[in-house]
DNA sequence: CTGAAAGCGCTAACAA
DNA sequence: TTGTTAGCGCTTTCAG
């Protein structure tokens, strides 16, 4: 078997409490029993055990990561940020991917409390109210990254998706474009949604006519979605939702000989990794995802180490990211 | 304070061994009495400490991952695979990204075992041979997954490299073309080491001039690196260790108003998703990375429950991906 | 400055 | 079928 704390405390001629003291970093332990522990835990190879001490300290150095879908190109940076932090912190990082399943993501949350996390950091597909209901009696912290949930007390960290979307059109507009058409994303999250009335309050305010096509957050849904749009709408530009919509609205839009920006101009919204590797490469609304992950874990350290004074939302800033796709 | 079992064991009016067993699914708890264990857990929202049970049991139901960068496209879908299988067969996952930092490996492999975690899936970074040793006196499973290390008497899981590189240079060949250039990845990792190895095979059988040019695995590489392979070696194809060379190069290409295939014909390995939206297409090695994921935390389960006799090393089937890149 | 002892929340014999 | 009682490995008073 392992060691454990008694091996070490009868081989150093200790008792366990002063093992104990030494693996605390406890300063009021003689020198020469110090170096006694040290090398006895030295030569056993022992290592503490984070669960019994957890179990007997109560607190816990893991927090847990609950996303939609590392998979998808956005996510990876967040997590980064998010395991970055946690790391510098101290903490281990369980991670779950939801699909944008709202029911497996309250099992995830619940499996997380089961685990005795000291907090989690939540990339939510929208639970319902009663779920909501639930995790606010929940005692574990919880910071809402990226996707926030409307009249909820969880602190959050995200972007002012609204007014983002906003600029991306009024961009657009300088340039001269009249018909600029949008790509949402799904209507049950919230920076989509946002990002669907910034587009509609820009055109509004410009007295321009709007034409938005609903689909997912991904690259097949945006070359889907692009032929209708061009058939019926006959647009100069494209807002659209996320890059993935925008990268497979570039290939639809190549694929029938039109050409980008000439022809339609093309602007994206998250700045992900292949905006930059493709051609034309893609204009977009960079977010700064990594710093939202590092955000939203010192949000959590804050609740968790018991520093709350109501509710804190933080807001990042993003940027327009000028790219060939929007011309020269 | 959140309930415990004792908490539970009061209102049902039952002994704490009871709830324990109702927990368990253990059968021989009388209807009634189950029953009214069940209401009094639900009463008081009360959930299992993991690390309580892990600690009674001295068994773990978390694993952990190791891997380089999250945000290089080619691992999110393994951890997708991994991921899945894990909490398929009730396993938390831990997470922890290397930086291709053999140190922080360590460390993290450390953190791991302190965590308790029942095993390790490692995609390595080519620890060096001492930080092997302590490993294998680990009595924590470890299973490698993706990238082996030479000599050492873990399980693993990945692809035959060499041939896979053999195939796409043969691929190339058998497309007529003879000056074909090598982009190749970091030395001291060993699938870039053999996919250069597999190259180098396949040029000597069919008795051509070899040209590499090594990098690390980056978009950034590729584009850098593209520009003196044109130069030097004026090659009418191309094989990139991995698809973001690939890509790198390509732009390489094109921003030097060379056409692709019709000048110089690329292919890639990895698959990555990008390929499919770059333009040209990318041909490129297709990796069954999801699957690969899958197939280490089975190697990893069966180790955990005592399945194990000799070393496992599974070998999956890759293929080669023929899209635009490589001509029509 | 160090040791003894009582838990942390749960499981697992062993009794009853 | 259910209760009693030791622990699991560690921290943390409280004495000494």
């Amino acid at each position: 078997m392992k060691p454990t704390i008694m091996d070490v405390a009868a081989r150093a001629g200790v008792s366990k409490a002063t093992v104990s003291r030494v693996l605390n970093q406890n300063p009021q332990v003689k020198g020469e029993i110090r170096d006694r522990v040290l090398r006895a835990i030295e030569e056993l190879g022992y290592r503490p055990s984070a669960i019994a001490r957890n179990l007997a300290t109560s607190r816990s150095n893991v927090i847990g990561l609950i996303l939609p879908d590392i998979t998808n190109p956005y996510f990876p940076f967040i997590a980064r940020g998010i395991e970055d932090a946690a790391h510098q912190l101290g903490y281990s990082l369980f991670i779950s991917n939801t699909d944008n399943d709202p029911k497996l993501e309250q099992d995830y949350i619940n499996k997380m409390v089961e685990q005795q996390v000291g907090g989690i950091v939540l990339i939510s597909s929208a639970l319902d109210v009663a779920a909501v209901r639930q995790l606010t009696e929940l005692k574990t912290p919880i910071v809402l990254c990226d996707r926030l949930i409307d009249g909820t007390p969880f602190d959050s960290v995200s972007i002012d998706n609204h007014k983002a979307a906003y600029e991306a059109v009024c961009y657009l507009i300088s340039r001269g474009h009249k018909r600029i058409a949008h790509l949402a994303g799904p209507r049950n999250i919230q920076s989509s949604e946002n990002r669907r009335a910034g587009y509609l309050s820009a055109m509004r305010d410009a007295n321009l006519e709007p034409y938005i096509s609903t689909g997912t957050f991904s690259f097949e849904s945006g070359v889907e979605l692009m032929g209708t749009v061009i058939d019926e709408f006959k647009p100069t530009a494209l807002f659209a939702s996320n890059d993935l919509l925008a990268l497979g609205a570039m290939q639809e839009i190549i694929r029938r000989g039109m050409r980008i920006p000439e022809d339609i101009a093309v602007i994206g919204c998250d700045d992900i990794l292949f905006g930059k590797m493709s051609r034309p490469q893609l204009s977009t609304i960079s977010i700064p995802v990594y710093q939202m992950g590092v955000t939203a874990v010192q949000l959590l350290e804050n609740q968790m180490t018991g520093g709350r004074e109501g509710t804190v939302k933080k807001i990042l800033e993003h940027k327009l990211i000028h790219r060939e796709s929007c011309g020269w």
